[in-house]
DNA sequence: CATGAATGAGGTTTCATTCAT
DNA sequence: AATGAATGAAACCTCATTCAT
């Protein structure tokens, strides 16, 4: 067993490097211009090596897709844990989200181009651990109607999309004028969540 | 004169034949994905005739952005035309973007994936009319914070940018469940503005 | 016949337009990099107008490299005229020649790349007026054999030859160099005449 | 090693393989109607392996015009080795490059045509191995008029070219008549020492 | 006749994928 | 399993030639 598990880690290993060069790569240049052997190259292996890990250029885009989705909804569903408030969960939602696109930018850009293909094309959306996503997002917000943080006059998971917009588009805008100011990504929660909550409008 | 702007006039009319094509394939494939033989194929044309009218695919890609955004820019500045009010202005913005992608629903898909992955940074935002645009909306943001419409807490244009995030979304979804309901686009410009100027939140 | 001359006339004035405009194209960029479209552009025609007066773009080189061939040999056959010194023939030879290519630098360089070709590919020396010139340099050397100018040792076709690629390599340097030095082109058919009688040995 | 050193001499095989084919497709067709496509067909190649090897078509065939230009090169001065007398080194050079062409008649089409309609300045004389076969000509010249053997009156350089030109014509002349008469080629070596240190004039 | 837009064959080059080592 | 050279399909683009006006 110790072998096996020793070939096992070993795989996951490689599985693993090619994935974070894929994302790099995936990210500065976009699906089409990335190239496999420019992938392996950054991974430091063969170019068939990545074939015994991926079955083409596009499972291999769809793996990193998914390996990191899951883990975004793993990150942002373990700190929302016991928390009963659904305003405080969106809050936590919105401030997890930020927080992982601030340490995965390369994966925000390949999640912002993904995420603006259309819906047969929006295949990661489709895919399980996306499909889970946009469901745990809209059961967020059925809490948040349940308990009166959100009008019922909205259909969930449209409206959970809608926040899900707001944020990429603040981030995006945050990463567009990051070098002039110095501001925190984080720190944007807040205004995210007002205009989510209480829109654009003068009180 | 007459034989000159016929001769004119043909040849916008391939140029827009052309562009229709370019339309539908880059909406129903991608850039990458659509071949300029397709293209010519289907404006009924031969390959040569497309690089007659646009130096190549990138030109023709952008030209098309143009023209679309151009006109649609257009449209919405002619019916807001005279309007005073504010709160006004920014409720025919939302109808008649709604009104002009759902006619024109192939340039929309192209729209959405614009800013992705073939040219790294959002190029038809940066482009002639894709700035006016943005400045247009952002212009229309800081009369509705003049006007007490909307609150100077936020940045205009972030503002001006979360709206048409909002808009996309709401397009995209109603695109994907089209099917299933028969609700008419414009119905939902509703729903936008109040999502957009009064939130999410329950009042 | 009036009418029937001018419109001759006409033709031949295009026809005589292109051929300019070719020999200009064909020098500066060689055969295959001058487009049909550029040779009528610098002749201010359409390009189909060129295909009224040539059958293709070959039959438009070899047309070129006859008309030339024939006036060069028609100067030189001129100016040898009455001449009955072998001699004296090849020196006017040499000396026509020179100032043929020097008022015609770009026949000069179409004519060079066309000499480099190969057997069935050298067409202008196989071309009527090629031949003729070929024959009538021969003839020259004939002469100069029976006249106790040249050695009976050589084979006149073969001596006639090698004469021709000195006159252009001795051209070619002056091409090259022509910018530094400021020698007249004539200047230099003693030397030719000098290393073609006597050769470059030592006295 | 021994793995490593197959590999590479592998490797120089097909390099080897593909500059073969170029070399007899570029001599048949010239630069421009010879096709990549075509030369990996007669190397036995995909058309893509070509350029595992040659970044581009140009590329391709100043390596082989390198390649050949320094063999002959190396073999002439090789042959020249400790000859001390200009004369007899002439005589060596001229036939050692008639040697080295008869073997290699293909790459004598080319050189023939090099310096012609592709790139409007004789490349390959510039290439580093051309201006080393032109220097090391110069040189011999040079010597030999050190030796008393070429007269002072002449430019080095020039007489080289020249020398070299008179080589070109006579080869060519052989190559149009070879399948008449059974002349070999090497033969002619004669003619053309005395053709170019005595002239053609009758002593 | 002149025009020049249209044609479409064909060339160069890239790159996902395979497979012998 | 890992390698990376080889493959070859397919894309973009050019340009000689045609033909309706």
């Amino acid at each position: 067993m110790t072998v096996l598990s020793r070939k096992e880690r070993d795989k996951q290993l490689r599985r693993s490097d090619i994935l974070k060069a894929a994302e790099h790569l995936f990210a500065l240049k976009g699906y089409h211009e990335a190239t496999i052997r420019d992938i392996a190259k950054e991974a430091q292996y063969a170019t068939g090596t990545v074939y015994l890990h991926f079955k083409d250029k596009e499972v291999l885009y769809f793996a990193l897709l998914e390996e990191k989705m899951k883990s975004m909804l793993f990150t942002i569903k373990e700190k929302i844990g016991q928390v009963k408030d659904a305003r405080k969960k969106l809050e936590i939602f919105v401030q997890e989200g930020l927080v992982f696109f601030e340490k995965n930018q390369d994966f925000f850009r390949i999640f912002m181009s993904e995420g603006n293909e259309l819906f047969s094309e929006r295949k990661i959306l489709k895919s399980p651990t996306g499909l889970q996503a946009q469901e745990y997002a809209a059961s967020l917000m059925i809490e948040a109607q349940e308990q009166g943080v959100v009008s019922r006059d909205f259909d969930a998971g449209q409206v959970a999309e809608v926040l899900i917009s707001i944020i990429k588009t603040i981030i995006q805008k945050w990463l567009e004028e990051k070098r002039e100011k110095g501001d925190n990504l984080i720190d944007l929660s807040g205004v995210i969540l007002r205009l989510f909550l209480n829109g654009a409008a003068k009180k």
